[in-house]
Order: structure tokens, then sequence, then C-alpha cells
RNA sequence: GCCGGCGUAGCUCAGCUGGUUAGAGCGGCGGUCUCAUAAGCCGCAGGUCGAAGGUUCGAGUCCUUCCGCCGGCACCA
């Protein structure tokens, strides 16, 4: 039998489960249940990505092992796909010993074939990224996140990554579909064109992580950790490679680049196809638990079903785009396509087979025109299915339904019913029938609950059963806020759960940890003074750069370059009081040199905010 | 700054290699049937197709420039 193997990354266990692993997660359990209909025999992936020394730290916030704090929360995870009904096949967490095991295999192997070299490293390092920041100093904040980096000294494994810069663009050349969609690939090209630099595999500074075999205190780098369970939640099955591992674009470097350069290292085949979706934004707002507007899918689907969000994802947002997620949208789209649209015309069909025909579904060959559009929409949903075109798909199935509706229209069932025109009656209800069916063959993937309702009603064996609407209208001004106040109890069960780690307000992920002590001499060798800015203007050839004259009572205005230009507009700091950092040595920044930095407060990778007074300052005071 | 994408009816978007009156769904308005979940069906929406040039007999559809938004890279508090 055919096989198809595919994947969701392993979720990060700093978070618990919200409504974007669901998406994720849900697009890959019905793209396995179309290749299940396909023949194939299908095995879906997922797990927890649980080592780092961000889940250390939240652990240790809570007071709790890492093992117990992971254990809780890959435990979110399972029993989230558990409520939503999804068919996972093997759930495969990192911390489990047979994992340990095969990402300690890749790395000998990768050892032995000498694409791994030890070497030190002293410098700036982000925590919640486990990166090094090369270009960065320590205190400085991290270029990804905003985080203040960290100084550290490590001895680290270095895999060779730049030895595959060619041989990953042969691989993109040679299988143009290995990274979808295209604009994806076109990112990766241009990165990997770039040139690569090797890659720290290990660290030192984390205790949470799987050991380095022969090594005392090295522990594995996360991707290398992670990518990893791609092969062994499927050890010793013969299964690997993937044909298909499914991400969020924003991992799509570390699936698309690091991964297969790996398993290249180690020999190891590689996967079919990389498919990066979109974001799913909230009311065009990127959600984060910071904003406090990243939803939950239990409350959603305790109020309208699992089926009205696996609509809802897969028909509102085009797949591989960002797409917007709103409450609103999804009562609307569930009222006219599933309720006014599906329920509906099964109601009706079976409704009329019930009283017309005593509920036996006619048995006489379909009118040509029905077959024709059967046929049709067979045919083009299913290549749309096969592109992951699911918005496309399903809108050709429910363009099937409109179809029906008018024919019924047209035919007008209920007055052949009263001329006794039998004949024709029975031809038009059992062709309404028999394109029901493929409809729900169609649209099983996608909605498979309600489905099986719908085919329960249908009856197996010619008769039709017991009518209840399979999609009852819903209520927008009831539904919205039931949804609304279950998404504030389970937030809050989560918080109770997760202790404070998942709470918007205190999240150790996105306040970063405080630096070392420091003491009063320290401090006073930073002279912080009061400015006044003279001028500012953009910098050319920089997006976030402004070159700043700023009066501090010297003899001459200070030259500035302050990487604030995306939350400040030049003529609004123009005689606006600062205050910088007098006493850093001078830096070339574009070009210019800048002599000091403005002091400015970010959270979480936000637009920096520069500290003020609330009362009049003389220019040139200290800051102490 | 470089590279890529986008900007079409109130909303979400189709419009392939240029060719009659620019389309769909949703919402809204009007009409109508009654099998059906106050569902369905029919009709209406008059939108400078981001802006300005250009190529062409003819351009949302190709070219140039500009504006705006988004992403990647560079850069960065």
């Amino acid at each position: 039998m055919k096989q198809f193997y595919l994947t969701t990354p392993i979720y990060y266990v700093n978070a618990a489960p919200h409504i974007g692993h669901t998406y994720t997660t849900i697009a890959a359990e019905v793209i396995a249940r179309l290749k299940r209909a396909e023949g194939y025999e299908v095995v879906l992936a997922t797990g927890t990505d649980e080592h780092g020394q961000k889940i250390e730290r939240a652990a240790k916030a809570v007071n709790q092992s890492p093992q117990a704090f992971t254990d809780v929360v890959s435990g979110e995870f399972t029993k989230q796909w558990a409520e939503l009904g999804l068919q996972i096949d093997r759930f495969k967490r990192t911390t489990d010993p047979a994992h340990h095991r095969k990402v300690q295999e890749l790395f000998l192997r990768c050892q032995e074939r000498g694409f791994v070299y030890k070497s030190s490293y002293t410098g700036a390092y982000c925590v919640s990224d486990e990166l090094y920041a090369n270009e960065n100093k320590p205190g400085e904040p991290c270029p990804i996140c905003g985080r203040i980096l960290e100084e550290v000294t490590e001895e680290n494994y270095f895999f060779k990554l730049s030895a595959f810069q060619d041989r990953l663009l042969k691989l993109y050349e040679e299988q143009p579909d290995f990274i979808q969609p295209e604009i994806r690939r076109n990112e990766v090209l241009a990165f990997v064109r770039g040139g690569l630099q090797d890659l720290s595999i290990s660290r030192t500074s984390i205790t949470w992580g799987i050991p380095v075999p022969n090594e005392e205190k090295h522990v594995f780098y996360v991707w290398f950790d992670a990518l990893t369970t791609y092969v062994s939640a499927v050890d010793g099955e013969g299964r690997w490679p993937a044909d298909l591992h499914l991400i969020g674009k924003e991992i799509l470097r570390f699936h698309a680049v690091f991964w297969p350069a790996f398993l290249m290292a180690a020999d190891w085949p590689l996967p079919k196809q990389i498919f990066a979706h979109g974001w799913l934004l909230f009311e065009n707002d990127k959600m984060s638990k910071t904003k406090g507007n990243l939803l939950r899918a239990t409350p959603i689907t305790t109020v309208v079903g699992v089926d009205a969000l696996r609509y809802f994802l897969l028909r509102e947002v085009v797949f591989g785009s960002d797409g917007n997620f709103s409450l609103d949208a999804l009562v609307a789209r569930y009222n006219a396509d599933l309720a006014n649209g599906l329920g509906n015309l099964t109601s009706r069909t079976l409704t009329m087979i019930k009283q017309y025909r005593a509920g036996l579904v006619p048995t006489v060959p379909v009118l040509e025109s029905v077959a024709a559009q059967i046929a049709a929409t067979t045919q083009q949903a299913q290549a749309h299915y096969a592109k992951f075109e699911f918005s496309k798909a399903l809108e050709t199935i429910w363009a099937l339904i409109g179809f029906l509706d008018r024919l019924i229209m047209e035919e007008k069932p209920w007055e052949l019913a009263k001329r006794s025109e039998h004949e024709r009656l029975d031809t038009v209800l059992c062709s309404t029938y028999r394109a029901l069916e493929a409809i729900c063959n169609l649209a099983h993937p996608v909605i498979p609950a309600s489905i099986d309702k719908i085919r329960a009603q249908m009856g197996a064996d010619g008769q039709v059963g017991d009518l209840t609407p399979v999609f009852p209208r819903l209520d927008a001004k009831l539904v919205i806020p039931q949804m609304q106040e279950l998404e504030q109890a389970e937030l809050a069960r989560q918080n109770a759960l997760l202790g404070k780690v998942a709470a918007p307000e205190a999240d150790v992920s996105a306040v970063s940890p405080l630096s070392p002590e420091i003491t009063i001499d320290d401090f006073v060798k930073v002279d912080l003074r009061v400015g006044l800015v003279i001028s500012a203007e953009a910098v050319k050839g920089a997006d976030k750069l402004l070159h700043l004259k700023v009066d501090i009572g010297e003899a001459e205005p200070r030259t500035i370059v302050a990487g604030i230009a995306k939350a400040y507009a030049p003529e609004t700091l123009v005689n606006r009081k600062v205050v910088i950092v007098a006493n850093l040595a001078p830096r070339k920044l574009r070009g210019i040199e800048s002599k000091g930095m403005i002091v400015a407060a970010s959270l979480e990778g936000g637009p920096p905010v520069l500290a003020a007074f609330l009362e009049e300052v003389p220019v040139g005071a200290r800051l102490k």
C-alpha cells in the first residue's frame, strides 16, 4: 500500500495551545484525510518541543521541575487535539529517550562524516531565541526579538552549514516543489544564495536538553534537537522520509535550509516537500500573547462545533497566505455556507424524499446535467485539493450546492408531486440525492463529523433516516458573547495551570531576564544626560536610523545615530528632550559616527519608546 | 537601500499568455416560490480596476516612474 507521512511542527511548550497551533494541525489533519481518501496509508505526526533555557526558566518561575512543567503543557496539546477530534497518529515529545538517541545518532553521523567541529565563542547570546548574535554586544537588544543579549563564553560544536550552499541550491533547483508556496521558495533561495554561516549546534549554558555524546556539559541546540523528531516519530517504521512538512512561515529557514543540510550531512533521505502556510491574523492584527488577542480553539468549537472552525479556516483563508480570523466572519461564514448552504440543501432534499416518497430514495438515472456537474465539480475540487488550494476546492464544491438549489427551484418537486408526475419527481429527487452524496464525499475531509451526520440522515439502505438540522443557524448576538466568555475562562484556566507563564502581563518569554547584579560603582560608569534634539533627519540607506544632533550643554551638539526611525518621524523629535548615554564609545553606523546612544524602552521587538520627563529638566542634567 | 508580493464594487477576493457592455461570494435593497434551517430562487449594486505617463488598432491584463501596504535581506535601539 502506498504510504504518506506528513508532519506538523512540534510545538514549543512555552505556551498552551492556541488557535495558531490549531490552524496548522487542522490543515495537516485535513491533508491526511485527503490522502487516505486517495488510498494512501497515512501517518500524521505532531508533538512538543520541550527543551531549552526558556523552558528551564519558565519551570523555575512556577517552582516546578522542567520535566513536570513540560509534562503539563505537553498534556495540554494532546488534550487539545483529542478535544478537537483530530486523528493524530504519532505524538513525539523531545523529552522522549528514544528521541534523544535519534538526535545523538544524527549528530554522530554528521561528526563521522566531517561536518561537525568544535570551536569556542565569546559574545552576545539571546536566551529567548537560543541564538548567538555575532554582530551585537552583550547588553544590546537581540536583533531578532529585541530582548537584551547576555554575555556568554562557550565552547561549541559547529555544524558546517557553509559546506552545503551548493548542494542546497541544487536541491531547490532540481525539486522546484520542495519549498511551497513559490514566494517562500524565493525567499529561501535568496537567503541561501547570500551565503551560509556555520551553525552552532550545542550549548553549554543550558542543562535542560539532550546531551551531546561523549561530552560533559554540551546539550544540543534546539533546532538540531527538534527537527529530528520528524525522524524519531516514525523510527523503525520505514516511513522516513516525510512526504510533507507542514509549517508556519516563521520557521521556514530551519526547515528549508538547516534541516536538509543536517540530513545531507548524515546521508539520510530528505523530506519531499515543505509547505509554509501564512499566519492567522486577528482582525488584521498579528496575534500574540503580549497583545492579548490570541484565541484558543476550544471556546469556539464548544459553541459552534469543530467543523465550523475547520470549515472556516480552510475556506476563508487562502492556504499559504496570511488570513484574517474574527468571530464575526466565522459566524457569517457558518450561516451562509453551512446553515443556508449545505445544511439547508440536505434538509430540503431529504424532507422531500420523506414526504413524497415515504423516505425511499428513488433509484432512477440521474439527470444528465446533474451528472455532468457532479463530474466537473469532483474533478475540479480534487485538482484544487491536490495543490492544497482548500479555499478553491470548497468554493467549487459549494458551487454545486448552488446549482442544486437552482435545480430544485426550476423543477419544483412539490408541484410534480401535486400533479403526480412521479417519473420526473423521482428523477429530480434521485439526482439531488446523488449529488448530495458526491458533495459529502468531497467535503468529508474538511468537515468529517458533520458529513457523517448527514450520511446517517441520508440512510444507508435507501431509506432516509431521522432528520435534524446538522448546521442550525447561529445568532451572532448570542453566540459571539458566549465564545468570548468561554475564551476568558479558558485563558484563566491555562494561566492557572501553567502559572504566570502564559499570562500576558507576566510572560517570562516576553520580559527579558534581568542582567547580572551590578554595584553602584558599575552604575556610575554610565553617564546618562538630558539632551535636547536640535535636528533630526533620516539616514539614507537605512530604514530604522535617524541622524540626530543633540545638545547636552557641550560646545557642539552631539551627533547620534539612533534606530528609532520606525517609531518616530524626524520632525516630531526636534526640540524634544531625550536621555542619552553620553560616555558610550563612539560607533560608526552607516558611515556616520554616533557619539552616544538614545535611551528607549521596548518589549518583544516592539517599537522603541523614548525616555522622557514629566517635569522640566535642564539640558545637560545627569541622571543618577 | 536591495529583492519579492500586493493595491479591482461596502467587505473578502477572481480576472491565464492584452480584445465585445470589468466578474464571484458575503452584506444591503426590491421581488418571488414554499420542499427546506425566516433558508431557497430572481433582479438591483453603477467600482477613476492605487496615481501618472508609455507601447498598441485595443490594457486591471505589457513597459516606466511614483505613492501606499506587506514580507525577505541589509541595517538597528
